[in-house]
DNA sequence: GCGTTTCTCAACCTTTCGGTTGAACATGGC
DNA sequence: GCCATGTTCAACCGAAAGGTTGAGAAACGC
């Protein structure tokens, strides 16, 4: 039996999943265009969804032929808040979060 | 290449492990005191300290026979940084983290 | 020295993970 | 109706995860 928790910290655990929720924030995306950059198949692409969904970290709305993705934010909460409770982190604000994420996106 | 994202969340998957860093926010231990309550051979719960060991989350030092483990909280900082970016949670209060705590216990 | 305690190593097993391919299935354009 | 588009399904594959057992290596008690 899966906990939340457990689905939200193995989906994260991924960094091809990891990389897709960072694609999310920009904006939603069809699945097809959250598949472009990425050296695999569409199906690969589509499992890796199908995982986050079900950690509940992202949504997909079939419209018409297209299937979006959406960011679900707020999944992030237990986890985050789990988290916390081991040294009780500083909120961090968002430009040390932007930098995080360029100097991570170089590799 | 195992990122330390990689490495951080993908330890936090196992609830064995998130087991084990509750246990170690109380007091350091021995490797046999963390594996005591688990239902699984030492040599497994010796597998799980390895791996948090490799992602940081906590140290061993040998001192005699024994095995001391202890919870080093700075690596999550790292992963917090990261799933803070997607929400803005704001900082949870010790509070909330027993009852979170309390509750996740039960199962 | 000798047995006991503490912990890890090595070999093995089963299940899950992350990928592939080819087929299937709607939907939309014309 | 027909073909292209968008997505998933099913079967398969190799590798990694998570467990077992048995043996072995240090350190301690006496």
């Amino acid at each position: 039996m899966d906990t939340p928790l457990d689905l939200t910290f193995s989906a994260l655990a991924d960094p091809t999943r990891r990389a897709i929720l960072t694609m999310l924030l920009e904006d939603d995306m069809a699945v097809t265009d959250v598949a472009d950059p990425f050296e695999m198949s569409l199906a690969a692409v589509s499992k890796h969804l199908r995982i986050l969904t079900r950690a509940g970290l992202i949504s997909q709305e079939k419209r018409g032929r297209v299937t979006w993705c959406k960011l679900e934010p707020d999944a992030l909460k237990a986890a985050s808040v789990w988290m916390q409770g081991f040294g009780q982190f500083e909120p961090v604000n968002l430009d040390d979060f932007e930098r995080f994420l360029e100097a991570t996106l170089k590799d």
